[in-house]
DNA sequence: TGCTGAATTGATGTAATCATCATATCAGGG
DNA sequence: CCCTGATATGATGATTACATCAATTCAGCA
């Protein structure tokens, strides 16, 4: 468990966790599983339209970090969540950026007076 | 409102604000900001050590994605959570993390036996 | 006005992540 | 055994994030 490992500081393996969520990608696999149970890579391949061997590089990651789970059955690999947990903490963010979005929303007059700022330091 | 903006796929939005969160320093920020209501960077700058302009510049990333507001009263800048959900999600993730890191200790000698994968993709 | 402390912004080199494409493994079926 | 479908891994170039340091703004005070 290379990367979310007790041995790091907590706030360095949180950030990791948040870092294993932090693609679109990895975003719509998890929702899928959260929805599903389990999925095979074809069903993902399906659902998000990915070339197979990017969809592959996305679940690798989301394996390294402990997100997911795979187990092979015959020729066809399944996918689940690692914890039950996980869908709770999608769960979450989808309420909190449903207050952040429609405070923005009523914003939007005065945000948009400000240019785009392209950077993220 | 650029970063977390409406306009987009809900799962690039969601990709967004994990980006916020995914990394150490904006971690230890943003647990301050949870414990303690407000705080100056003056006072955040003695507790994580950083240096001046790298707080900065974490937390213009922050403000940025809308998870800290900002406020100058005299030459002092205070800042503070943009939305008290965003404790909530730090805490429902330290949970999950407790969970997900009791299981990888149980495992801990079935899995040192990989070796460290440096790469993400 | 010009100092000083507080905070932000800008510029630059380096490292990590991403997308794409090619190649490799792996498990049956013929 | 080799072929084919299903997945995974590797290599490469492009983009983005990070750390560091210099320069700037900004508010109050001498």
């Amino acid at each position: 468990m290379a990367v979310l490992d007790e041995r790091r500081p907590l706030y360095e393996i949180k950030a990791n966790l948040f870092k294993g969520l932090a693609h679109p990608h990895r975003i719509r696999v998890l929702e899928i599983l959260s929805s599903t149970d389990e999925a095979s890579v074809t069903t993902m391949l399906a659902d998000t339209g990915l070339e197979a061997s990017h969809l592959s590089q996305h679940l690798a990651v989301l394996r390294r970090y402990g997100l997911v789970v795979s187990e092979r059955r015959a020729s066809v690999v399944y996918y689940r969540l690692a914890h039950p947990q996980i869908s709770e903490l999608l769960r979450v963010a989808r309420v909190l950026l449903g207050e952040i979005l429609t405070d923005a929303d009523s914003q939007r007059e005065l945000v948009n007076s400000l240019p785009e700022i392209p950077d993220a330091r």
